[in-house]
DNA sequence: TGAAATCATATTGGACACAACTTAATAGTG
DNA sequence: CACTATTAAGTTGTGTCCAATATGATTTCA
C-alpha cells in the first residue's frame, strides 16, 4: 500500500491552527498596548504582578505561573525595569532570588489596561460560551502536552543515571 | 464604582491559553523532529511544499499560506537550503522573485514525517471530534482577527492618504 | 562541626522565530 | 517615459528555548 499523506494536509493540522492563532493575538495586542510601550509578554508579566499587587515575585514564580524560561524573562524584566513599571533587587534573605515588584507607574497601568481584552474582543463574532469551552480544551490539551514533556525529560534522566 | 479587574486574571485569559498552547507545541515537536534538523516553522514550511511536490513556490506564497512575514521566511529558507531540503533561485522571467523547490531529500522526508501529527496525539487524551470543533473554532477566530488587522491597517492608510 | 557534594536560582550566550521598517529592483499602467 | 504598486531582501528589536555558568543555599557525612 503506498503511503499516505492525509496527516499532513496543513489545514487539518490543528497544531498549525493554533499556531497561527496565537501569533495573530500578539499581533492584535500591539496596536492596543502601543501607547504603553509594552509587549504582549511584558504585558502577561503585569498580569501577574496585578494580581496580588503589593507583592514581590521571584523570577521563578512568575516563570512557573506564565510556563516561560528564565532566559526568557530576565532580558524582558530589565525592560520592563526600564520603563519603570517594575523594581528589581535581590532578595536580602536569599541571594540567589531576585525580586521583582510593581513601581507606581506599573500599578497606573492597571487601571488604563483594565478593559483591554473586551476590547480585542469587541467586533469579534465569537459567543461567550465558546470561548469559554474553547480556552478549557486548549488548557487540558496544553496540560497534557507539557506532562508529556515532564515525562520524557523524566526518562532520559533515569537514563543518565 | 471602583474599577474591576476581572477581565485581568490571568485564569481567564482566552489569549494566554492560546499563546501557552503554542509554545507548548513548539517544544512537543522539537524532539519528534530532532533526527531531521528541523524546527517547528521549517516543517511548516515544507507542509506547504509537498501539498504539490514539484511545483516551486515564491516566498510570497509560502508567507501567504502561513501568514509568515518575509523577513521570517527569507533566512529559514536558507537554513532549509543549507539542510539540503529545497533549492532556491531566482525566477529568470521576473527577477524580484525566488523559487523554492524541493530537493529530492526534502522529498524523501515526506514518507519519513508522514505519521508526525498523530505520534504527537498519542497518548493525550482529545478525542478526534473534540480536536476538529477545537480546529474550527481557532480558525474562525484567526481570520477575525487577521481581517480586523487589515481593516484598521487600510484605515491608517485612508488616514494619510 | 566543617568540608564536600548537591541543589536552587538567576544570568549569559547562541540559535532561531517573528514583525515592523527600510531599501532595491522590477512590473504594470497612464 | 514617469509614476505607482509589488516583491524580496536586509536590518533591528524582541521573544523563545536550551545549555552552560556562577553563585548562594542546603544536605550529607566523615
Amino acid at each position: 500500500m503506498a503511503t499516505t499523506y492525509d496527516q499532513l494536509e496543513l489545514d487539518r493540522q490543528l497544531c498549525f491552527a493554533v499556531h497561527r492563532a496565537s501569533r495573530a493575538i500578539v499581533r492584535s495586542y500591539a496596536p492596543l498596548l502601543a501607547g504603553t510601550g509594552l509587549t504582549y509578554t511584558q504585558y502577561l508579566v503585569l498580569l501577574v504582578l496585578w494580581e496580588e499587587p503589593g507583592h514581590p515575585f521571584t523570577v521563578g514564580e512568575i516563570g512557573h505561573r506564565l510556563h516561560l524560561d528564565s532566559g526568557t524573562l530576565t532580558p524582558l524584566l530589565k525592560r520592563l525595569e526600564a520603563l519603570d513599571y517594575v523594581s528589581r533587587r535581590r532578595d536580602r534573605a536569599d541571594e540567589r532570588r531576585v525580586l521583582v515588584a510593581l513601581t507606581a507607574e506599573g500599578l497606573k497601568l492597571r487601571d488604563r489596561l483594565a478593559t483591554l481584552p473586551s476590547a480585542l474582543f469587541r467586533g469579534l463574532d465569537i459567543e461567550l460560551d465558546d470561548a469559554r469551552d474553547l480556552q478549557a480544551t486548549l488548557i487540558r490539551l496544553t496540560d497534557q502536552l507539557e506532562k508529556a514533556e515532564d515525562q520524557t525529560a523524566t526518562d532520559s534522566t533515569d537514563l543518565a543515571s
